[in-house]
DNA sequence: TTTGGATGTAACATAACTTATTACAACAAG
DNA sequence: CTTGTTGTAATAAGTTATGTTACATCCAAA
């Protein structure tokens, strides 16, 4: 299993979500993008609940429900995305306390909290700059 | 448990096998590295191992066994040690290939893959930066 | 007002990964 | 030879990712 798969199921649901759109269909069930994805309409639900939280998608209930943009495709980056699904940190610290009476274990956790942060800000930046209509149109 | 510290646990035992050489001592067992990082010999032993096999220490046998740097502090970047040490890509594709007869199914992965390589370069492009030589003067 | 289809979420199952720990064969300096 | 350390296997416990079933809740439309 590894590393997780949040992010592309994410993008990939956003982006099939779009496509729908464009071609007139305003709203889509969790079966009907769980159909693209080929997964469980659950793991979708889950996934576009946590874009809903984002204020990336709407939901709707009742009879005729769905899922539906909240926002135009051009404005939804995949940092966005990530920062709606991803919860951990790229890198973790010790999972015990470092030895506080050697230099490096007294000192270590906050140098590399700042090579972190900088690697971590890099990585954003790069997210950033593809959007969902970019990655809709690169599929086409 | 979730995000995995063995990058933080190599970086911690390289900085201090460079401080240890440095004050004079050549060699030093992973138990003595262990004491630092505060966790288990056979964890630092399997972290060293990853790193000896990147050409960045080296290993001793026999009575008087130990590790010492095969390199100088300066040129080990933090980005040499990702390598050493991690295998899993930042972020994975589906697990189960998506629905061809969806333009989206079938254009996706490309597309995710140029986006997800260009945020790993610049997240090496990061790491890069640092060596094990700034990470010691910034513990101290 | 009723109804039917979909959401939201809990519960559970499975597999993989991370860290920790014990045990021991292989090894080599003295 | 002796002794201390490495390299690695085996095992365990805790966590996460994904998948699956089940069902209460919700609401547009009939």
């Amino acid at each position: 299993m590894a590393a997780n798969s949040r992010l592309t199921i994410a993008v990939h649901a956003l982006t099939w979500i779009a496509l729908a759109q464009r071609r007139g269909q305003e709203w889509l069930t969790s079966e009907q993008v769980a159909a693209s994805v080929n997964t469980n309409a659950v793991i979708i639900r889950r996934s576009l609940g946590d874009l809903r939280r984002a204020g990336l998608v709407e939901v709707r209930h009742g009879a005729g429900a769905g899922w539906s943009m909240a926002r135009t495709p051009e404005d939804i980056t995949l940092l966005q995305v990530y920062d709606a699904v991803e919860r951990e940190p790229l890198f973790a610290m010790h999972h015990t306390e470092p030895n506080l009476e050697c230099p490096i274990g007294r000192g270590i956790r906050p140098v590399l909290g700042v090579v972190y942060e900088r690697a971590d800000q890099s990585l954003r930046r790069e997210l950033g700059r593809a959007s969902i209509a970019d990655v809709l149109r690169d599929c086409l």
